[in-house]
DNA sequence: AACGGGCACAACCGCAACTCA
DNA sequence: TTGAGTTGCGGTTGTGCCCGT
């Protein structure tokens, strides 16, 4: 026996509410505060589902919601809690007085997220057409990559043609590889059974330090004698973007970030176990490349790893819990 | 001016968690 | 303890507006 619905859906009016609407919801809870959601349109004359009155009055028409654009301030606790909290935005919500989680999933999907690229297979996935002329032609509304783009992207995870591996330092036009999605790394299992997964990181940074950065990451991936390896995996992806590739050697028990490194001697040319979870955890930062225990902390600045936001890593961290 | 694509945001949906008899 | 009813969360979709071509 399937379970009850939450309410009749025949009769019941759906889409947009009008202001006649509102008011009578309004008034009704103004009259008698909020009890069953179930009850109150029936009681407020309303022909709504409870659910869709629960979600108008919490998201839109209760007094102590804020409205207007989202503060510098407030942009910082929702990239900073979406670090550690994931896509909970109702425990990101409980942190912004007057923002409700509708705004803020809204606000992530829309602009934070944009700001960031997902992870790709480096040697999968090919790049969207559409992906490719939107960056590398000249600019409309926005450089920023759309959602609707970003989702047909992400979800392009059949195709299976490898595009070639090039790099092309300081060309921002034609220097689009591979792509990667964070959630779900590609792994292929080898001969011998171990699984391998590889990986592209796209980020997008913001100000004219670009290079500087670019610089830095592409420094870290030749420290310790991989000399011309950031050349490799490293590419300028257009204005204000970059790629980073990654090969992943997952044969370690678990994912962690501890053992990251750098192995040219390995037939893939770079190795990290855990490349996702580090970066989500900004462990990219710190990466211990030869695995000496040497502290590379101080190659970024606070500022510089301000510049760049990550994605979502709820679904990794929780891998390695 | 018309059209198409992208964006922002409101609203919907399915399901898990919670409550309570 | 159990199960039906209710609530809330997170993902997704619909729609109107804006801008570039």
């Amino acid at each position: 026996m399937g379970r009850k619905p939450c309410c009749e859906k025949t009769g019941l009016k759906k889409g947009k509410w009008t202001e006649e609407e509102d008011e009578k919801l309004i008034n009704y809870i103004k009259a008698n505060g909020i009890g069953s959601w179930r009850s109150l349109p029936k009681n407020a004359g309303l022909l709504r589902c409870g659910k869709s009155c629960r979600l108008r009055w919490m998201n839109y028409l209760r007094d102590d919601l804020k409205r207007g654009d989202f503060t510098r301030d407030e942009e910082e606790t929702i990239v900073g809690l979406h670090k550690t909290l994931g896509n909970r935005t109702t425990m990101i919500a409980s942190h912004l007085p007057g923002r409700t989680d509708n705004e803020i999933k809204n606000y992530w999907n829309s602009q934070l997220c944009r700001k960031i690229y997902n992870f790709r297979s480096i040697s999968e996935y090919p790049l969207p057409k559409d992906m490719i002329k939107m960056i590398n032609t000249t600019k409309k509304r926005s450089s920023r990559v759309g959602r609707a783009v970003a989702k047909k992207y992400n979800n392009s995870t059949n195709s299976h043609s490898t595009p070639p591996r090039t790099t092309n330092l300081n060309n921002t036009s034609t220097s689009i590889v591979a792509e990667g999605k964070a959630s779900d790394p590609l792994e292929s299992t080898s001969l011998d059974g171990s699984l391998s997964s590889s990986s592209s990181l796209f980020m997008e940074v913001e100000g004219k330090e670009f290079e500087d950065i670019f610089m830095h990451f592409k420094n870290i991936l030749e420290i310790d004698g991989v000399e011309n390896e950031g050349e490799n995996i490293m590419s300028n992806y257009g204005d204000n973007e970059m790629i980073m590739h990654i090969e992943s050697d997952t044969t370690s028990e678990k994912w962690d970030c501890g053992d990251c490194r750098i192995n040219s001697e390995n037939e893939s040319t770079n190795v990290c176990s855990s490349p996702i979870v580090s970066y989500f955890n900004d462990e990219a930062f710190h990466w211990d490349i030869d695995g000496d225990g040497e502290d590379l902390t101080n190659l970024w600045t606070q500022e510089e790893e301000d510049m760049i936001v990550w994605p979502s890593q709820s679904n990794e961290t929780s891998k390695v819990a």
